[in-house]
DNA sequence: ACTATCTCCAAAAGCGCTTTCATCATCCCA
DNA sequence: TGGGATGATGAAAGCGCTTTTGGAGATAGT
């Protein structure tokens, strides 16, 4: 059927183990078989079978990306693909593939994961903002599979991560809150079992004891990624006798949920209510007003921890955990004199 | 290193044909001999090597996604998550796994997919929104490998195809606007290489002729997907000495441009300008105002398609193209007479 | 001229699995 | 009681590749 290594050689002239040391441009080769093996490979239109290859390796050339649950899908839902991107030029570069991977929950999760990796299917895996006390971790440390995760794992510190600085991220945001004059200012929280919702809560609480601004525990609000969340959360938050004139949330989806909320309650942004919030996605920019938010560089994010898990592979030594800068990026929303363009 | 199907046979007491039989449900194995090779595997923590299993069997249990070069990746910016997640669910459902690839370039693109198509890498593949003459089509056709497209194909009719009835989405949108009132509506297109973008522009036509109205080539402008093209758009049809009332936009991100720029323009929406669109992103019902948008059915689209590609690996018959139903969302921006919750 | 060294290549084993073919009990019915 | 089914298993080949081992021929050293 399909053309082997075999057929090249009969063709050649020569044994299919020069086939595949040509393949491998192993040096003890003549330039002449060499040459004349190529342009055999290339009249038959030869391609390696890679599942052979992989077999005999002990190796596949490809990197398993591990959805997060669905529960923890929202998050994801609008820097995923700038993520896969950044995984995806990374891999690409090294000749490496990605296989998608994930399960509806944490037991069918780790089946797949151990399938994959028992199965000699990839040679490492990334996974994507992890909770605490996570079964694969375990697991892949156990069965000694590079891998790395992207956002901190809050119960294993030591473990190999692509992360940004998420208290200095809150705290930038928070100050520059700060700068504007701002002293009543509230926190739109996420997920408490994120290492990423802790570090900015701990950033956003330094900002202000370090301005001498005080930290009420009623104007912080824990919430999910969702854009509801961001709404009820405003409620509650703005229903206080003396409610906070900015807010620093916790992502730019929840921070759409708090903009609508905050307009249809007659409350007018920036000048009543300020808001800073993290990831930037896109469409930051394009709300009434636009929202300051924080880069977080999620393309580098995917780029980086791909390569990470490739310096694993090929043993090279890693910093276990690897910080993308983040970058403020201020818009019409946190600022206390408006400017229009 | 790792245990083997001849490790279960050893310690089982059988032979290594009998644990193979074993695993794949053989019927003519006794049920005694299969408990206890069954005990065996789960004692000894046995996986079968899967590139083992593929190279024999030549079959892998693997879809690819084939993305879309860079020029193309925005329009799907908000809804891959979406889209993915159907593919996802579908694979997993069936065990298979998900294997996604790309390239920055066409020539690059097509050599990744010959690859893996020749490599024995993958049992079929799935192509997002091809453009016209794509080097890919003509090739898996070709090699006869199971295939099918997101969003129909300009130049391959007869190609398997999951896609929405775009003429008719558009026709219902359009129709929505006139039975609002709407007399002078403008349109603002996409790339029109793309199969969507046309049938979506005839559909709109359609309407208008169908209502009675005229069709003014000065008020139909193709864009990008991205939201500067929609401000731009916008800006050329708005400028005309009699500009449009109402506007069908062909996908959220670039309303979302257009809105931005009409408010700036000091238009009211809905009561100057309405407007409908098209994805139903999850952030379409958070603008100021919220856009009526119609609802493709993201996630059923990569569901489909998958199954389809299922279906045609196992030899099942398949209706070539496949119509994913859609669905007018009606919201604050397309409504003569707005209604505040 | 004879051995030592080096270069290039072929033969063959083996990666972990499936599958065909053969074998041996067991069973049923004449 | 014997012979053809039938049922359960083992032996062995082979999927397409890599890699070890070893050998033939060329080159160099003495």
């Amino acid at each position: 059927m399909s053309v082997t290594i075999k057929d090249v050689a009969k063709k050649a002239g020569v044994s299919p183990s020069t086939v595949s040391r040509v393949i491998a441009e192993h040096p003890r080769i003549s330039l002449e078989t060499s040459r004349r093996v190529k342009e055999i490979m290339e009249e038959l239109g030869y391609h390696p079978n890679l599942m052979a290859k992989s077999l005999v390796s002990r190796t596949t050339r490809t990197i398993a990306v591990i959805l997060p649950k669905p529960a923890e899908e929202l998050l994801l839902n609008f820097f995923f693909y700038e993520l896969i991107r950044g995984v995806l030029a990374q891999l690409t570069r090294a000749g490496y593939d990605l296989l998608m991977a994930g399960g509806s929950n944490e037991q069918e999760e780790l089946e797949t994961v151990t399938r994959l990796v028992r199965g000699g299917r990839v040679d490492g895996l990334l996974l994507l903002y992890s909770r605490s006390s996570d079964p694969i971790i375990s697991f892949l440390r156990k069965e000694k599979v590079p891998f790395a995760l992207i956002g901190r794992s809050l119960d294993y510190e030591d473990v190999p991560s692509v992360d940004n600085d998420n208290v200095q991220a809150a705290y930038d945001a928070t100050n520059h809150l700060i700068a504007q004059g701002q002293k009543r200012i509230g926190f739109v929280s996420g997920p408490t079992k994120l290492a990423m919702t802790q570090d900015r809560m701990a950033g956003y609480s330094k900002a202000l004891v370090d301005a001498g601004l005080p930290v009420k525990q009623s104007w912080i609000v824990e919430g999910e990624f969702l854009l509801e969340s961001g709404y009820r959360a405003m409620a509650s938050i703005m229903s206080q006798p003396e409610p906070p004139t900015a807010l620093v949330v916790i992502d730019d989806v929840v921070a759409f949920g708090v903009l609508k909320g905050l307009a249809e309650l007659g409350y007018r942004i920036p000048q009543d209510v300020a808001i800073v919030s993290f990831n930037n996605i896109a469409l930051s920019e394009l709300t009434m007003p636009p929202i300051t938010s924080v880069d977080v560089g999620t393309y580098q994010l995917g780029y980086t921890a791909s390569q990470m898990v490739l310096r694993m592979i090929q043993q090279v030594e890693i910093t276990t955990r690897q910080i993308i800068p983040h970058r403020l990026v201020v818009r019409e929303s946190s600022l206390r004199t408006v400017t229009h363009v």
